[in-house]
DNA sequence: TGCTCCCTACCGATCGGTCGGTAAGCAGGA
DNA sequence: TCCTGCTTACCGACCGATCGGTAGGGAGCA
């Protein structure tokens, strides 16, 4: 009989509890989230959560499945079009940036919750990370045979790459003065150009005659 | 009568104890950690534990206190006496990123569990949080001053910079190819002067002459 | 009828924390 | 030297609360 809170066009509510639930997670932590706290947020019992669910570390598990799904088809996927290793390593930054700020938050629940899981998810995960930072770093290998490199250490590159954009869930608000694109922007620009101006090689106004 | 096990000019056990309990936050994270795992640890019960501790999160509140006294003590002190502001910042990273990797944990717990805290306590470690933030913040002022910066934003300069040695704790392996002192040069290196070689400006030899 | 979706009611385990109590040591007066 | 008084450093037992998870049932739609 009661046909109020119809769901337009419904095809069930499972995307919705999976957002939620990642809100939650993304706010107050995957350990200090209860199973209750998400099935109240979603209006219904805990036991009626587990209509959809297979339990907590499943759930965390298929977030996290969810946010290597995001990286790998809107950053590694269309990055691979991009012959140029400078233009492709512009563009993983800045999407993979964008991904973050966005705020939806199965990403940085990837990085921040990874020992909640059992042993056997946690293998998966790290795998399917692996070939992620694979991807960055054959980029920069890329980059360093066309000598377009500085002589940095690869690996400290890559994690570096990596810690700017991942501590960017830690600070950014969307509210803020700075909106998503221009994060995006100025985190590529530092990380290619560095902070200091380069030494200046002869003086600029000579060298323009 | 008995004397055996006598501590060598012990007075107490308070640090052995805050000592045992970041270690095991640090592996475990403060959720995961149970006030009987640390006990455990410390081969005494919990009740006896609570001799020395006065509640779990009043626990973790004094080790992120001890963090951020680590901080001040190790890098914004020594740093204040460094007058040129590019040297002071090559300092702040280099020994920040010292701390990171040195493994002994209050710093890493410092960024990662402010969460667990109640809205008090985590309003005076925010305070000096910001504090901190604030320093390297007028550093940057200063080198943009100097125009030794580049025209950066340096809201996202200094995150950048604070995440790459935050992330350090994530990936850093004391047993791994690099050392401290190699990767506190490497971040400096990475942050300051980018991951791309600067586009030439004049060929160098022509300069010569 | 069977399936989806959700409920009430409940479980065992574990959590942070507290209780009363105790063994050992030390300081000082007689 | 022995006794008293107090402190430090712990222990076993227990508490209420909350946790993740489940059994079984019911309403509504196909």
């Amino acid at each position: 009989m009661k046909r109020e809170r119809a769901q337009v066009l419904s095809d069930g509510r499972a995307p919705e509890v999976y957002r939620t639930a990642a809100q939650i997670i993304l706010e107050k932590g995957y350990d200090a989230t209860s199973v209750s706290d998400i099935a109240r947020a979603l209006s219904i019992t805990k036991a009626g959560l587990y209509h959809y669910i297979h339990g907590k570390t499943q759930l965390l598990f298929d977030i996290m499945q969810y946010g290597l799904d995001e990286l790998e088809r809107e950053v590694a996927e269309p990055a691979k079009k991009i012959a140029d290793a400078e233009s492709r390593l512009r563009f993983m930054i800045a999407m993979h940036a964008r991904i973050v700020t966005r705020g939806e938050g199965a990403v940085t629940i990837l990085v921040d919750e990874a020992r909640a899981l059992t042993a056997v998810q946690n293998r998966k995960i790290t795998q399917r990370k692996r070939a992620y930072l694979d991807f960055l770093r054959v980029t920069l290998e890329q980059m360093k045979a066309e000598r377009k490199l500085r002589d940095v250490n690869l690996t400290v590159a890559a994690f570096s790459l990596l810690g700017m954009i991942n501590w960017l869930s830690r600070w950014y608000q969307s509210n803020g003065s700075l909106d998503e694109e221009q994060i995006a922007e100025a985190i590529v620009d530092v990380a290619l150009n560095g902070l200091i101006r380069p030494p200046v090689r002869g003086r600029r106004g000579l060298q323009a005659i």
